[in-house]
DNA sequence: GCCCAGGTGGGTA
DNA sequence: TACCCACATGGG
């Protein structure tokens, strides 16, 4: 932590930048559904899909890779673990890295196949700490992706952590730039309720404020709804380590 | 053309 | 632990 607790304390601070985020872009209804139109019951998969197609890419791409899928009925655990990996990969191009993530969906899918018998369900049943813990043991589910999947999927309080998350909360002062994940995600845990929709929620606000507005080189301070609680605002960006000025 | 985007895993010192 | 790199497409 760099900076000090402030005078409200750390629950109220951290609710009043939620409530502000909220009323500036609203709810952000995650995990949003790549389909057109939305399927009207959730899909475990096809959030599952998502999270691993979004990795390091924009959601616009990853969303072609999942509509793709879909078309070829390959959003579905049987069918994903039956297909060779040649029959993905062109459906997933738009996504990039589109072997590896090729790979990583079908060894999530076979995993679910030989464990419990296709019954994805079942495995997000489990207790929160052994399902994060089975989830990192899978090729390419890494931190941030098993903790969507147990807040988007499996619906526990648990609230994803990632580039944004560091980026704009390294910005107002409250963590180290190079904070460990682990350590944000103990933050945001210890200062909000424990409640799967608000963390979710949580996590969705961080990433519009990143996408819109907190940009890596050129945020837009004047429009940014934390701008009095950021001690950056009116610092030209380092971006690499030139002296900021006035 | 360059930078960036809702990361992860493997290698090396 | 702390870096460095590969993975690869699409939009601003």
């Amino acid at each position: 932590m760099v900076r000090p607790e402030p005078p409200e304390g750390w629950a109220r601070w951290v609710a009043e930048v939620y409530r502000r985020l909220l009323e500036a872009f609203g709810p952000r209804h995650w995990w949003p559904s790549a389909l057109e139109p939305p399927p009207a019951k959730a899909r475990p998969f096809e959030m599952i899909a998502g999270a691993i197609l979004v990795q390091n890419v924009a959601w616009s791409n990853a969303a072609k890779a999942v509509r793709a899928l879909a078309e070829a009925g390959l959003l579905d655990v049987a069918a994903m673990d039956a297909a060779p990996a040649e029959a993905v990969e062109p459906l997933i191009r738009p996504a990039a890295y589109f072997r590896q993530k090729a790979q990583r969906l079908k060894g999530f899918a076979a995993h679910v196949m030989n464990r419990y018998g296709g019954d994805l369900p079942a495995m997000l049943r489990r207790p929160a700490d052994e399902l994060r813990a089975e989830l990192l043991a899978l090729p390419g589910i890494g931190p941030e992706t098993a903790d969507c999947i147990l807040c988007y999927a499996a619906g526990r309080p648990v609230m994803a952590m990632d580039a944004y998350t560091r980026r704009i909360f390294a910005r107002l002062g409250v963590f180290a730039p190079d904070a460990r994940y682990e350590a944000m995600q103990a933050f945001f845990h210890a200062w909000t309720p424990a409640d799967a929709q608000l963390r979710g929620e949580y996590h969705a606000l961080i990433d519009t404020l990143g996408n819109r507005l907190c940009l890596k080189r050129n945020p837009r301070c004047g429009q940014c709804p934390l701008a009095d609680l950021c001690p950056r605002v009116g610092v030209v960006e380092e971006a690499g380590g030139a002296a900021g000025r006035a």
